[in-house]
DNA sequence: TCTGGGGTCCTTAAGCGC
DNA sequence: TCTGGCGCTTAAGGACCC
């Protein structure tokens, strides 16, 4: 969701009805593309695109400007180009990034201690308790959009529902620079006509599996038998839909999250055959995995590594250690060891290194020793930012590549995909 | 002219102890 | 002693999200 051009746009008027609602999903407008624009403001108007021109690179933001030539996150840089051969092609900035989102969170959390950051550009807020001192929900939306943009310059769009899954709907369909309020009475009407694959978790291979049996919308999936959705879908994920569907959604605005996993991956400029340069590749992977393990003061029970070659096909090993570690010259031990056992029958695109089953070490966070100068410089950048907000309102996931689900800093500040 | 990097969650299969 | 079932853990792969 959130990968629109901005057609199709629906907002609430002035004074809509809020009743039975509470939940916003607050959502940046092209987050890397606008903060471009803010600093450049040349760039206003013109399809811009944020990535690296030459290399494998995939396209992390691009203006709506580029979007309407049909360039979208995550498309390789070269296909966007075909697409809008005007566009400009921006280097992130992601020290700028971490900064502006460091300031919106702040704002909210002005506003309501309950807020979940979903990743860098997104938030869940609770706003249920706020109404004596901001007032009703759809009022506090308003405030908030008006503060993002006075104190940061960038546009946001609001969605204010009942539940997080209809408040993520309704802002991702109110953008750019919306404010969609769903009340309560109104979600079955709201949900009914949208298609399956704007339903939370459903992308394409899950759209497919379930159009090919006749279900196309969500009032489709509504009529449709529990046990068809778990044929479909797998029984987890039939019941979610099937909930959702229903605008059934219980999930509480969440301010803790716990990383699960670290990891780093890179993939090559060109394929790589030589098993040495590969091996050294792994030890560097570990050495910052490990690195950033013992500054969080955590360690893990279980190293994985992924390998990908040159025709995509991934591979993952994993192996549990006796001893839990942070020390990346343990962590490059295990990876190489997998890394052993793995038929290398072509040259290899991708490796990967990553700690799983985190848990906390219990000892003093031990100095950084890797050289990565730029690493270095975002973990501050994160640091900076968590300690302002408090470590409940804002995780280092937060603010960098979180996934719904946490996530944690990417090695490098490169960018993800963001809208 | 191809497909980044950070994650989470789910499914399936296999091994193990009881 | 052999076999089956159960629950738990580990491992591999894949879908999905930003």
């Amino acid at each position: 969701m959130g990968r629109g051009d901005g057609t199709g746009r629906i907002v609430s008027a002035e004074g809509a009805d809020d009743s039975g609602t509470g939940i916003l999903h607050v959502d940046m407008d092209a987050f890397y593309a606008s903060v471009e624009v803010l600093d450049d403001p040349s760039l206003r108007g013109k399809p811009i695109i944020i990535g690296a021109p030459d290399g494998r690179s995939v396209v992390s933001s691009a203006s709506y400007e580029a979007r309407r030539f049909g360039v979208r996150s995550a498309m390789p840089v070269g296909q966007a180009l075909r697409l809008c051969p005007t566009a400009i092609v921006v280097l992130p900035h992601f020290d700028r990034y971490l900064a502006l989102s460091a300031q919106v969170m702040r704002i909210f959390s002005d506003v309501t201690p309950l807020v979940e950051p979903l990743s860098i550009d997104e938030a869940f807020l609770d706003v249920r308790g706020a109404r004596r001192l901001w007032g009703r929900p759809g009022e506090i939306a308003r405030l908030l959009r008006q503060r993002v943009v006075e104190e940061t310059g960038l546009t946001c769009s609001v969605g204010v529902a009942a539940t997080k899954h209809v408040a993520k709907m309704a802002s991702t369909i109110s953008k750019p620079d919306g404010l969609l309020i769903v009340p309560e009475a109104d979600t079955a009407a709201f949900l009914a006509p949208r298609s399956v694959r704007a339903l939370w978790g459903v992308g394409p291979k899950s759209a497919e599996a379930l159009e090919g049996r006749g279900i196309h919308t969500i009032s489709d999936v509504l009529d449709t038998p529990r046990t068809v959705l778990d044929r479909a879908l797998g029984p987890a994920m039939g019941d979610r839909i099937w909930q959702l569907a229903r605008g059934l959604d219980a999930r509480p605005v969440d301010t803790e999250r716990i990383e699960k996993s670290i990891g780093h991956e890179e993939t090559f400029a060109e394929d790589i055959d030589d098993p040495g340069v590969l091996r050294t590749e792994f030890r560097r992977l570990a050495d910052r995995v490990g690195a950033r393990m013992r500054t969080h003061g955590w360690e893990a029970r279980t190293i994985a590594i992924k390998v990908r070659f040159a025709d995509f096909t991934t591979i993952t090993r994993s192996q549990t250690l006796p001893e839990p570690t942070a020390v990346g010259q343990r962590i490059g031990e295990a990876a190489l060891e997998l890394f052993g056992g793995v038929d290398r029958r072509m040259p290899v695109r991708l490796v990967g290194v990553r700690a799983e089953k985190l848990r906390a070490s219990g000892g003093a966070a031990m100095t950084l020793w890797d050289d990565d100068a730029e690493w270095r410089r975002v973990e501050g950048a994160l640091d900076d930012a968590t300690a302002r907000f408090g470590r409940g309102a804002v995780t280092r996931a937060t603010l960098l590549g979180g996934p719904r689900g946490g996530g944690t800093l990417p090695s490098h500040p490169k960018p993800q995909s963001i809208d």
